[in-house]
DNA sequence: TATGGGCCGTACGGTAGCGTATGGAGGGTG
DNA sequence: CACCCTCCATACGCTACCGTACGGCCCATA
């Protein structure tokens, strides 16, 4: 019977807050994720905060985890091919990681491999995602034709250049940018069979 | 009488505070540079600190400053070559720059870099770095026949690597790291002429 | 010895953030 | 209506940090 509308008293569940702590963290990093600033942004006191959470560290593991179950859902969707499809498919895939794309998923990428540096469950967290990926690009490699130590070398190679880039301003060097990352992408994914042109 | 040996009460100046600034920086990240911390490192008081310096904002433009012009002396100096030296000068840089070398070198260019993505005047100073070493990398490129393009295209994606490759935890993936670390020197610098093996 | 300046310690006010305690509004249930 | 449970506001103490004011020590020099 009760009305099937939102409840026009929305409340804050946790993961509202694990929400809007991910954008803050991407905005801030880590050391600027504070509890009253966050409760600001939604509008709310941390009196509600400590309701959901027992303390901080509490709201920083659940970002930490809601992130880590996206990032892997996300990869393996994004590296799921067709028979035949697969070098066009690791193309996508460094689209879809290269920074302009999604700059807000990366900010938080970023901020969370920053946070990692020095916090051990962070880099737990990095870590296992990191497996999954380099896992997903290297059957991609592998699907290629591309021998194991080299699928290996090339899916480190562009989860290093992904993350890289993304931290250099190459958006202010050249002017040609989008053809500067295809030149890229075709030599991280090239087999070295391939001729250049 | 007393000395002729080094002052017993050496007396901080500016660049001693820079120094380790930037040390302090390197382990905690900007947010994690505070005076009164860093004093305590130094075994004084900030009663010192604001004798040499305006205030942290000062501090924290002479660590950039500092910082700006060691990364492009150091970074001639290692792309220097004698003619016909240009690839394995190459390798050489690329081996240097791996994080593994120079942790602690790293570890300061990861947090300038981070810092860089919320202040103007840090990435102002990442840029001018970036352009430097893209600039340096790139002659060494066309130096080994590589056309203007590719070479560009090269150097970008050796920085990428090398700054991406520290924000991962490879050391706990492969058992054979440097070989691994090898395979991909090899794909960043190898001319597209060049056979595999 | 007296004096002045370079360098640092101490003490203070002010802000921001964490976590706790407690009260209160609002809806569901007997 | 009385009661309770959920969710949030308010108020508090505590710590860390910034920047300033001021006083004192040490050393050079006249």
């Amino acid at each position: 019977m009760e009305n099937s509308k939102a409840k026009p008293r929305a409340q804050l569940d946790r993961s509202a807050w694990v929400l809007a702590a991910t954008d803050l963290l991407a905005k801030e990093g880590v050391a600027g994720l504070r509890v009253e600033l966050l409760a600001k942004h939604l509008k709310v006191t941390k009196g509600s905060f400590y309701w959901h959470f027992k303390d901080r560290g509490d709201l920083l593991q659940s970002v930490l985890e809601v992130w880590k179950e996206g990032r892997i859902r996300d990869i393996v969707k994004q590296t799921r091919a067709n028979p035949g499809n697969e070098l066009s498919q690791l193309h996508h895939v460094i689209d879809v990681y290269s920074a302009s794309r999604s700059r807000k998923g990366m900010m938080i990428e970023l901020a969370v491999r920053d946070w990692a540096r020095r916090d051990e469950t962070a880099a737990a967290v990095v870590e296992e995602v990191d497996t999954w990926r380099l896992k997903c690009a290297r059957e991609l490699f592998l699907a290629c034709g591309i021998p194991m130590a080299e699928a290996s070398s090339r899916s480190m190679l562009l989860y290093a250049y992904v993350f890289g880039v993304s931290l250099m301003f190459c958006d202010r060097y050249a002017d040609n940018l989008s053809e500067l990352k295809n030149d890229i992408a075709g030599l991280i994914a090239r087999s070295s069979a391939d001729t250049p042109a």
